[in-house]
DNA sequence: TCCTTGACCATTA
DNA sequence: ATAATGGCCAAGG
């Protein structure tokens, strides 16, 4: 039987929810998995969990950058997976303003007019 | 058991 | 703008 840590699912579950087409930080995914300032983490996480099919191109830098070294093939891979979505990177880094999931949050809480 | 590393982050200089 | 630092947790040597 291989253990299964708590914080892992968590984090996990977080992860399947971000929708098609938004986008978050590895600190984010943290906070609300109930693990504030465990980013590493949640990168530990992804990096071991692609046998879950998770959205893992939908997480991202808190400064809008990819999390692999431009230009190799796992960079490739996001960038097209996020095209694909419509979230585009301009000067390297996704916009959280116009992508951000916590864009979709505060349409839900505010109930926006237009 | 101790140490190092990692798909990270906020703060400070 | 870059760089160092400390914080977190888990895996592997």
């Amino acid at each position: 039987m291989k253990s299964v840590h708590p914080n892992h699912l968590a984090i996990r579950r977080i992860i399947a929810k971000i929708p098609r087409g938004r986008v978050t930080s590895y600190g984010d995914v943290a906070a609300r998995a109930g693990l504030p300032r465990c980013a590493r983490l949640v990168g530990r996480v992804l990096a071991t969990s692609s046998e879950y099919k998770l959205p893992w191109h939908r997480v991202l830098r808190a400064d809008g950058r990819l999390p692999f070294a431009p230009g190799s093939a796992e960079f490739v891979e996001q960038q097209q997976r996020l095209a694909e979505e419509g979230v585009l990177l301009s000067s390297g880094r996704v916009d959280f303003v116009r992508y951000g999931w916590q864009r979709n949050l505060d349409a839900e809480l505010w109930a926006p007019r237009d």
